[in-house]
RNA sequence: GGGUAGGUGGCAGAGUGGUCAAUUGCACCAGGCUGUAAACCUGGCCUCUCACGAGUUCGGGGGUUCGAAUCCCUCCCUACCCA
């Protein structure tokens, strides 16, 4: 099956789509769950599946170092190794160049890093980048990018990134073979517009099949990344989908929506799940607080979810309190499926001509939160 | 009745003349987490104060000393051993 994406609905800059992969449909906007090891953490496949998820995220740095690209391919790729038949993501290590600094050492020809596992070395160049990400044999591949943190940081720094980016997005799409895999570009710049401008001009002369934003959310504050987002999605082409990296909290994704975003992923759900935060349409609550230790009602009222139709706040409360590893999967759950939700509600405002009034009502609910 | 070892903040358990409002762990309370080195990390946890700081603490009482959780006397209590 050829990949596609298909316009279906506007609403100021908000859009609806279709993309359809090698591995089925995705209606966007989507929230896709990280799954970075293979793996949703505590969830399997059919409770991703079941809380709404329509394709997943994996990663190369991580899955090159353990089990091995390889071992993957020889199994029968990563589809078939972790149980998900749908549609899977691939990120290209470029964000482990951030967040794994302290072990990376990046030139022209790519990043060399020391395993976070035993130290053992590990080069990751544009070219191997893809070869891994094709032996995985994900849906979708991401370039090799660097992705320079925005704190502390320098024009210059920002600005190497964005050359260094285009250069290695370039290596990426020659080398990349596999047809039934598409590869997608990643645009940097931080939160100077010009640099985007540039970069994206750069990566669309280059024709890929869909377009994302990197290099937000690593330092900078919420509200700059918010009013850097509609002018840097207005840079990538209409016809084509476009990918929020690692963004965000729900308010964050709304705002992306709002912007002409129509993919996002974030660990966020999942992390924050395992740490007794849960996602409600009335704001975070802390499972952990005192106050849950009696409290008969759901996570979030209204929620189909299978964690809040058959448990309480204070039985999850208690599985926090005693470490039972029953209450991380549970709040993963949760959050994975409020995710997917709100990105469900939203394409269905989007395509009802009332997303501007879903997204006030959304803030206002969440603001006005115990 | 005799002997021995002990009684420290919610619990366990350091400290054994000044650097002690008292190490540490647990429990408890709160916060953080954005393309996952995170089922993790941070802070608080005697009283009053936003804070600086002040005031009361180491079984009870008394004493030695410039100074005591730490030394002495005495009383109370606990565990174990012998009768």
């Amino acid at each position: 099956m050829a990949f596609a994406f298909q316009l279906q609905a506007t609403n100021g800059a908000a859009r609806a789509g279709l993309v359809t992969t090698t591995h089925g449909p995705i209606e966007t906007p989507v929230f896709m769950p990280v799954g970075t090891q293979g793996t949703v953490k505590g969830l399997t496949p059919e409770m991703v599946r079941d809380a709404g998820a329509q394709i997943i995220l994996g990663n190369t740095y991580h899955l090159a170092l353990r089990p091995g690209d390889e071992l993957i391919r020889d199994l029968g790729g990563l589809h078939k190794f972790m149980n998900w038949p749908g549609p899977i993501l691939t990120d290209s290590g470029g964000f482990q160049v951030f967040s794994l600094a302290t072990q990376v050492k990046i030139t022209d020809e790519g990043a060399k890093f020391r395993s976070h596992i035993d130290g053992s070395p590990l080069e990751l160049t544009p070219e191997r980048a893809v070869e891994i990400q094709q032996n995985l044999g994900s849906d979708i591949a991401m370039v090799l990018d660097e992705c320079p943190s925005l704190k502390e940081t320098t024009p210059a720094k920002v600005r190497a990134a964005v050359d260094r980016t285009i250069h290695w997005a370039a290596r990426c799409k020659a080398h990349h073979t596999r047809t039934d895999q598409v590869l997608f570009a990643i645009v940097q710049g931080g939160l100077d517009i010009n640099l985007r401008a540039t970069c994206a001009t750069e990566l669309v002369a280059m024709d890929f099949p869909g377009y994302a934003l990197g290099g937000f959310s690593v330092g900078e504050a919420p509200e700059a990344m918010h009013a850097a987002l509609p002018a840097c999605a207005a840079l990538l082409p209409e016809g084509k989908p476009r990918y929020l990296m690692g963004v965000g909290r729900p308010q964050d994704l709304l705002a992306g929506v709002a912007s002409g975003i129509d993919m996002f992923d974030c660990v966020m759900p999942t992390r924050n799940g395992r740490n007794a935060l849960a996602f409600t349409a009335d704001g975070p609550i802390r499972l952990r607080n005192a106050k849950h230790r009696r409290d008969s009602t759901p996570v979030e009222s209204g929620c189909g979810c299978y964690c809040c139709a058959n448990y309480s706040r204070a039985y999850l409360h208690h599985l926090f309190s005693a470490e039972e590893m029953l209450g991380p999967t549970l709040l993963s759950l949760h959050n994975v499926a409020f995710y997917l939700r709100l990105m469900r509600e939203a394409r269905q405002a989007i395509t009802e001509g009332r997303f501007e009034a879903f997204h006030a009502g959304c803030l206002a609910r969440w603001n006005t939160a115990s």
